[in-house]
DNA sequence: ATAGCCTTGAAC
DNA sequence: GTTCAAGGCTAT
């Protein structure tokens, strides 16, 4: 092409237009020069992450070029991603680059595996297969919001997933009396706190980190939500402010099941995360999931109780949080009225951020039967911890009764949650 | 770091 | 020999 001195001395013959005509021409040529090595390959639909032009099957799904690349580059330098926007970014090509995290979860959810890559070509049937699979999923689930066709490949695909979220309630359905962390700050003479205090401390400095950093999510970003729209309800009076706007029962289980998900699986991160939990059998490690997840997620987001109303968004792109009104409808009045009064006494307590850090690793170690000596030996120790916790805060006998006879309810509402029958 | 293009090598 | 996917290369 020209540069801009050899415009300039152009002869005057070659106006504006011809010069333009010519340019449309080259880049005609140049375009089809391009279209024709593309076209004869196979259409292969959508990219199963981001929704951009798939050029193939890459990691055993229709993907395009740069989430091929952006898996690939993901396994040869595993490094850990995190999400600065809350856990649900938007995968299109023009966003896919703002969060590794969500890219990543997306590379996942769109099948991508090592396990599917193979060298060289696969058969005509499996790629017809794979991108037929492809092309009904994302049919179904991106006409999802409005589409009044109730199509049986969209029932379908509702009753999949509706399957996997109470199979996954099921599993998580597990017997069990849970009782508190056996504490009482008598136990702290000074002898016993001498020989480990250094290890304590350190043990509690970690502890609050690793809160910090596995909370910010709800610490941060779901608090500054709800204070902002307390603000606008505020300022506005409530008039053009539409949260939550009648939503039926199916619907909240829609935006409540995938949140639910998305927090169980943040919190085994946090949980692998805490000092000596790693260390443990896989089996231990289970047992403590099963039984205190749902305990350890409700304290992680007891936080966002503000004002008689609880904040805890479902979806970070909508003004959907799980009020008092849609849990009335998703676990009937009785249990929504039970965790509210949980709510009002957890408050009460106003314990500290450290206390609460040093409470979840307890209250997750400590399972009623042990018949391993790694977690109850590891319970003991969290055990010590939260003990020194409160003595530093010169908790009273009385306030830890009190908090004793909360975590009571709170056990006890995470108990018939998971009895709750999902209605789909 | 990303993504489009290119080379390599396996499967057909 | 051809077609396709993985992985390398490199301008942005």
């Amino acid at each position: 092409m020209m540069n801009s001195s050899e415009a300039s001395t152009c002869p005057s013959v070659l106006s504006d237009q011809a010069f333009s005509h010519i340019l449309e021409d080259y880049k005609n040529y140049n375009y089809l020069k391009k279209f024709k090595k593309v076209e004869p390959t196979y259409n292969f639909g959508k990219c199963n992450v981001c929704s951009d032009r798939a050029t193939g099957i890459h990691y055993g799904v229709p993907s395009c070029e740069g989430c091929k690349g952006f898996f690939k580059r993901s396994l040869e330098r595993n490094e850990e991603y995190v999400c600065y926007y809350g856990y649900n970014c938007e995968m299109t090509p023009k966003q896919r680059k703002r969060c590794k995290y969500c890219r990543w979860q997306a590379c996942l959810r769109g099948g991508m595996s090592l396990d599917s890559a193979r060298m060289g070509r696969i058969s005509r049937d499996e790629r017809e297969k794979i991108i037929k699979e492809n092309r009904e999923q994302s049919s179904s689930s991106s006409s999802a919001p409005v589409s009044p066709s109730g199509s049986s490949e969209k029932s379908k695909q509702i009753e999949k997933s509706t399957k996997f979220y109470k199979s996954l309630l099921k599993s998580l359905n597990i017997h069990t009396a849970n009782y508190f962390p056996d504490v009482e700050i008598t136990n702290l003479t000074q002898n016993n706190l001498e020989n480990g205090l250094l290890m304590l401390s350190l043990l509690r400095d970690k502890c609050y980190q690793i809160f910090l950093e596995y909370n910010h999510e709800f610490n941060k970003i779901h608090y500054d939500k709800a204070l902002s729209l307390l603000n606008r309800m505020e300022t506005d009076d409530g008039e053009t402010i539409k949260c939550n706007k009648n939503l039926t029962v199916k619907q909240i289980w829609d935006y409540f099941l995938p949140a639910l998900q998305k927090n169980i699986n943040s919190s085994i991160v946090y949980f692998k995360n805490l000092p000596g939990f790693s260390q443990l059998s896989d089996y231990d490690f289970k047992r403590c999931v099963i039984d205190r997840v749902f305990i350890v997620i409700t304290l992680r987001v007891a936080k966002l109780y503000i004002d008689k109303e609880f904040y805890l968004y479902l979806h970070l792109d909508d003004e959907v949080y799980f009020s008092r009104e849609l849990m009335e409808k998703a676990y009937g009045s009785e249990l929504a009225k039970d965790i509210f009064g949980f709510f009002d006494r957890f408050a009460e307590l106003k314990l500290t951020d450290y206390e609460i850090s040093v409470l979840i690793p307890a209250v997750v170690s400590n399972l009623d039967s042990y018949d391993s000596g790694d977690l109850s030996n590891l319970n003991l120790y969290y055990k010590k911890l939260l003990s020194y916790e409160l003595s530093l805060n010169k908790r009273s006998p009385e306030f830890i009764d009190k908090l004793k006879l909360t975590y009571d309810l709170l056990s006890d509402v995470c108990k018939r949650n998971r009895d709750v029958d999902v209605k789909i």
